[in-house]
DNA sequence: ATATATGCAAAACTTTTGCATACAA
DNA sequence: TTGTATGCAAAAGTTTTGCATATAT
């Protein structure tokens, strides 16, 4: 926790931000939770303390500083999950019915990840177009809703 | 447009539901764009002579069918394409800066798409989970805004 | 004839913004 | 001390809903 503390306050240094307790309190939200929350989850788990301004503030400004990443999964709302460096680069796997989010990691997708490279390769050569993300996610349902 | 609109009151026979003129000038909207719009969009090719709740309403009934595919491209709307016979399965290409969306057809992710069939096949073994769809989108920076 | 679709208005929900005050550096 | 963050309230934007009327089958 102390070490992700130093190294956050550090990114939030680079473009003049603070690290406050607002922040603090949201990384420690998302290390307990350990998964993609959405606003509404995270106000139930600050137990309503945080206002929702600070709250979409400060989500972005840790998005922007790379701490966290948003996730759309057209629930109609945004979620956000960690990003700090023991976080890798991973997917998606949500279930239509329970709307469990589980992450997937290299293990199981290398292969298409190989693809992608070499086909944003490709469509740079192609077209011109640099692509600088990608967002894969897989939908489906679960064992427990089967 | 003809043999669409026939396939289309077809699939909407099959829940019960009627073609009317709000769908059919949905449909007119969409084939003369031929690229996925967001609901703003879609009232103002429309001449804002359709009320959206109508309109919503309307793009529901149409995704359930089939006919209409829903797209999320988090930019805080929903945008929606024609999703008719003659649309195979494709993934886009959006660029981050002017928000032009491309199609990316089978030539170019052929290899990607095999290896998430793969891929989609072990999670099966492995956790249980039957992926019924993927969604991939690839950003970044088109020629012209480079 | 009858169930479904439409149109209008209002509401629900997520996210953004203005501004005075509190706080981190 | 100085600029940034916070908290409150209000607004903006997208999407949903209720209900009476019109329409497709």
């Amino acid at each position: 926790m102390d070490e992700l503390l130093r190294e956050v306050r550090g990114r939030l240094a680079v473009t003049d931000q603070r690290m406050t307790r607002g922040r603090r309190a949201l990384l420690e939200v998302f290390l307990r939770a350990g998964r993609p929350l959405g606003v509404r989850e995270i106000v139930a788990a600050a137990d309503g303390t945080v206002p929702q301004s600070s709250l979409y503030r400060n989500l972005a400004v840790l998005c922007d500083a790379g701490v966290l990443r948003r996730l759309n999964f057209d629930e109609g709302f945004v979620r956000y999950e960690l990003d700090h460096e023991m976080t890798e680069h991973h997917h998606h796997l949500v279930c239509s019915r329970c709307n469990a989010v589980v992450d997937l990691d290299e293990r199981t997708l290398g292969t298409v990840e190989a693809a992608l490279a070499k086909a944003e390769a490709a469509i740079r050569r192609s077209r011109g177009f640099t692509v600088e993300e990608h967002q894969l996610d897989l939908r489906g349902v679960c064992r427990s809703c089967a």
